[in-house]
DNA sequence: CGCTACATGTAAGGTGTTACATGATTCC
DNA sequence: GGAATCATGTAACACCTTACATGTAGCG
């Protein structure tokens, strides 16, 4: 029945979404999610095509061609917005973390505390770049006419990356500070209880 | 060459750092990954038996017959510390983030604002459990002398964990406040500026 | 002796990315 | 007219989970 490939039910809702907010062509599509859910959502080009032409299929986002050019802009039908809010509405799927900067400190008596270092400075600095990149949205959101209706909500996911962002920065700054002790007192031969 | 099933490298890392710390089965090597690292890691089964296979095929851990049961201890060779080294030292890829709340909350316009208010509940619910559990951490940490080695590093990781989770309870208050605002002031006819 | 936990593995299927192939449009 | 970007799609592969199949050890 799936011509090539079935996408998941979770890059239907993305994607169902994303049109609920502005339709646009499959192209655009990637790049709004890659830019704006990017801190949260991804999606690939595999996953966004097929996703289309079977939602498409099931008459859930038709297609409007444009005049100028030879692309389509695709746009969520009224069953289609039906479909998306029970997409919505179904728990969702707790992924399985998989953390890689965690993973390697976690085993960093193997790795060796520069390294270590090296990897909780560069996650603050990712960190400080991300808080600035939430303060845009947050400008471009409360200037956006097109938004307005959607905005709160989406302040929401800005909001919960600040603090996260924040977390971030105040986690690594205990971090480096910890494994400067840490080292003072391993190598020496002092082991005074306090 | 591979007998059914290649695992990844990041599993090959996971594994081999498990046992580097502890020699242990391959069941409990999934328990162990799951109960300690389970907040930023997960393997399966599927994953971890095929892995092993792999890493003792290239003379990276070592079966080791136990007397008593039918099961085998895994540890890891001299190669095997190595290589994890190496491993460990490769940059972390960054894993594209799926949250399905945020998705959710993205297009809460959709959702409805209780059902975003239940879900943000939910998560600020599941970020006190965490609290709790890493505070046990800690104390197992500090009290385990097997993991003394370890432990300056594994606490970096259940700090990062506390961090994460006090950042999620105070956006999820955050934005509960945010949700109720936004209600009272949507809903009337009034459209003050200010 | 039956239940539960321990233990090892495989197979099938779902999920997701990358690289490739192809062409149109726009701008210089 | 050539380069960059827009645009659509496919195929191959890497990755990961789940369910199944099988058997052992310990305990009441």
């Amino acid at each position: 029945m799936a011509a090539t490939q079935r996408a998941a039910a979770q890059t239907h809702t993305a994607v169902l979404g994303a049109l609920s907010i502005a339709p646009m062509t499959g192209y655009a599509l990637r790049e709004q999610i890659r830019d704006t859910l990017g801190h949260f959502w991804s999606e690939s080009f595999g996953q966004i095509y097929p996703a289309l032409a079977e939602l498409e299929q099931q008459g859930l986002v038709e297609r409007r061609e444009t005049g100028t050019r030879r692309s389509a802009i695709f746009a969520p039908t009224a069953d289609g917005i039906t479909r998306l809010r029970e997409l919505l509405a179904e728990p969702p799927r707790p992924s399985s973390p998989r953390n890689g900067v965690m993973l390697r400190l976690f085993f960093g008596r193997q790795l060796g505390v520069d390294a270590c270092r090296d990897l909780i400075t560069q996650t603050r600095d990712r960190a400080e770049a991300q808080l600035v990149e939430f303060e845009l949205a947050r400008r471009e959101l409360a200037t956006d006419d097109d938004l307005r209706a959607d905005a709160p909500f989406i302040l929401l996911t800005v909001s919960a990356g600040e603090h996260g962002a924040r977390a971030a920065i105040a986690w690594a700054n205990d971090a480096l500070a910890s494994l400067s002790t840490a080292e003072s007192t391993t190598s020496p031969l002092s082991k005074e209880h306090t």
